[in-house]
DNA sequence: GTTAGGG
DNA sequence: CCCTAAC
């Protein structure tokens, strides 16, 4: 089988075999004046003769670069990695750490596991696969065969070492459960896998890089696992079950654990999941291009912004490096450093401001540092209105604000909004609502407006609670408003009819197609968008499933505001399953009530 | 713009 | 209910 690897144009001879490495066209505009590094890419022949690559997978591996630039669980790049810090050491400074950082967790796994263990363990290159995408050759390179014992194993240690800290595994003696750790306590585990610290506090991503970590896979497709002396258990049957139960059919549980994470090839995951799926898995699923990957039950989902945002933050608190995981790699590694430094805590006009990495140019733009963007327009239409009013008090200030958004006609209650009259009391719901507008005041929301022309208690409704302490409401969001912009939530609790008419809806047109659910059935609730609908009906499926699990009726839950009568759960859950959204967990016997359905869920099974 | 899913 | 990613 061949292998794709790139060898620097002066050090031919470094290039470990099987190792895969990859052009990376991100270093090389960094250094190209000092030290131009010349990529090659050529393929290792069985015999190991290096082998011209041709035009087809020079393009292939284009596309991994490509990918990679937006993908930061790049594995190629941290063996790269590797064979840099075999040839020289000159060029570290500049790439070495940004690079780390950027690769969380898996340049770590492949320095660290590739030595300890894929050394020992014969190279398992039975994966009998000829047409896989290159991206899995890659990366089975990588994981499968650890031969480059010669040369790299202790730089890649040197590496570790130089990088501040080791993986130190004592850390994590004991048994662990991870799914009872704390973000904090994963952090110290995440710690104590790879030898650094992450500030990502998504709990998922955390257990899934160090379950990877301690199994130099990146076939982790559970995350609950336990800690034994650094060594990796799966809590079992639990997962696996839940882990088929989850799809649809017998066709869809290798999709299940088919999903793009796992590159690695079958050996690797567990013998008792073999057995069953090793078939599929093998004629199916690993084989297939990657139009099959998709083919995964549920949309995989990355960390969110937020996340980032945070990780972000707090790395450039400490580390004076903002490494923000845009796709510019390489470019601003370098300039990042300068940029940042200056750029720090600096404030222009009423502005925070964050150095922007575009270019590596060092401008400074405007920032808002972890402000909640929770409709951003209502405070701008806020400033707007209160600047229409008030004559040009802030013009400027608003300015570039009531630019952005569009210019707003007079509406007949404009003149209200002014004034300031104390209404002490008012309803809850409405006043919910009239909160609502009065931060949409401006941008005249024409429905809500025709339904409810009396927005002249908006104003007011604002004042009831600023008076009534709900300012600090805005911290229990989190958010530190900048701009006064207050994050208000608006409640209203679901009337039975609007139920009814949900799980009619659903029961019409299906689950998930909520947009036409509120098109024809909730056509007179404005305030009902299609996404409170799947809301909604989430949580009716949680409902009626746990009552029905639990005990039936009205749920003893004190805050529950309507009690969702029995009827209308039953009847959620048999839609449910229809839809084949039926809980996987509680299948085996909990299905007394619908009886009959017979699910296209456990068909696969049964 | 819609839908799914995490928070 | 909010937010964001994926579609």
């Amino acid at each position: 089988m061949k292998m794709v690897v790139g060898i620097k144009g002066n050090e031919e001879g470094v290039v470990e075999d099987g190792a895969a490495v990859k052009l990376s066209s991100g270093l090389a505009p960094l250094k190209q004046e000092a030290d131009p590094i010349v990529y090659k890419l050529v393929r290792v022949d069985f015999d190991g003769r290096f082998v011209p690559a041709t035009d087809d997978e020079l393009m292939e591996v284009e596309d991994l670069l490509e990918l990679e630039k937006s993908d930061m669980l790049s594995i190629p790049d941290a063996v790269e990695t590797v064979a840099h810090i075999a040839d020289k050491d000159e060029l570290d400074e500049s790439f070495e750490k940004p690079d780390l950082e950027k690769h969380e967790g898996l340049s770590e796994i492949k320095l660290t596991k590739i030595d300890e263990e894929n050394l020992r363990a014969p190279a398992e290159d039975s994966l009998p696969k000829s047409a896989s995408s290159s991206k899995d050759r890659l990366v089975e390179g990588s994981v499968n065969n650890g031969e480059e014992s010669s040369s790299s194993p202790h730089d890649g240690l040197n590496k570790n070492g130089s990088s501040g800290s080791k993986p130190d595994f004592s850390l994590i003696k004991g048994e662990i459960d991870l799914d009872k750790l704390t973000t904090k306590e994963l952090h110290e585990t995440f710690r104590a896998t790879f030898g650094r610290r992450t500030s990502v506090k998504d709990k998922m991503w955390l257990k899934r890089r160090i379950a990877m970590g301690l199994t130099n896979s990146c076939d982790v497709t559970v995350t609950s696992f336990i800690i034994n002396d650094g060594k990796l258990l799966k809590k079992e049957e639990l997962g696996k079950n839940m882990d088929c139960g989850n799809s649809v059919a017998g066709e869809v549980c290798s999709a299940g654990n088919d999903e793009p994470v796992n590159l690695v090839a079958p050996n690797v995951r567990e013998d008792t999941l073999d057995v069953e799926l090793g078939n599929s898995f093998t004629e199916s699923g690993c084989r297939s291009d990657d139009h099959l990957d998709h083919r995964a039950a549920k949309r995989a989902r990355k960390p969110t912004k937020r996340y980032i945002e945070e990780s972000s933050d707090t790395e450039k608190d400490f580390g004076g490096k903002s490494i923000s995981p845009s796709k510019h790699f390489g470019q601003d590694k370098a300039s990042c450093k300068e940029a940042v430094k200056p750029a720090c805590g600096v404030h222009s006009g009423d502005f925070i401001t964050r150095p922007d990495s575009i270019g590596g140019s060092g401008v400074q733009v405007p920032y808002v540092s972890r402000i909640r963007r929770c409709r951003p327009r209502k405070s701008i239409m806020a400033l707007t209105k209160f600047n229409s009013s008030d004559g040009a008090l802030n013009r400027k200030t608003v300015e570039s604000s009531a630019a952005v958004s569009k210019p707003q006609p007079d509406y007949h209650s404009r003149a209200k909004l002014v004034e300031t009259k104390p209404i002490p009391f008012e309803e809850p719901i409405a006043s919910e609502e009239e909160r609502e507008k009065q931060c949409l005041t401006s941008m005249s929301d024409a429905i809500s407006q025709a339904r409810e022309p009396k927005s002249v208690d908006s104003v007011d409704s604002t004042q009831l609670e600023n008076a009534s302490g709900n300012n600090s409401d805005d911290h229990v969001a989190t958010v530190p408003t900048v701009k006064g912009g207050v994050r208000r939530k608006h409640h209203r609790a679901w009337s039975l009819t609007e139920v009814t008419k949900l799980v009619d809806g659903v029961a019409m047109f299906g689950a998930g197609r909520w947009s036409e659910i509120k098109r024809l059935s909730f056509s007179s609730y404005a305030h009902r968008t299609s996404v409170d609908l799947k809301d909604k009906w989430r949580n009716l499926l949680k409902a009626s499933f746990a009552n029905s699990q639990v005990d039936k009726g009205v749920n003893p839950r004190k805050n529950a505001p309507i009690p969702i009568p029995a009827t209308i759960l039953v009847k959620v859950r048999e839609l449910a399953e229809l839809n084949g959204q039926a809980p996987h967990v509680l299948k085996a016997g909990s299905n007394k009530n619908s009886g009959s359905s017979v699910n296209e869920n456990k068909s696969g099974y049964l």
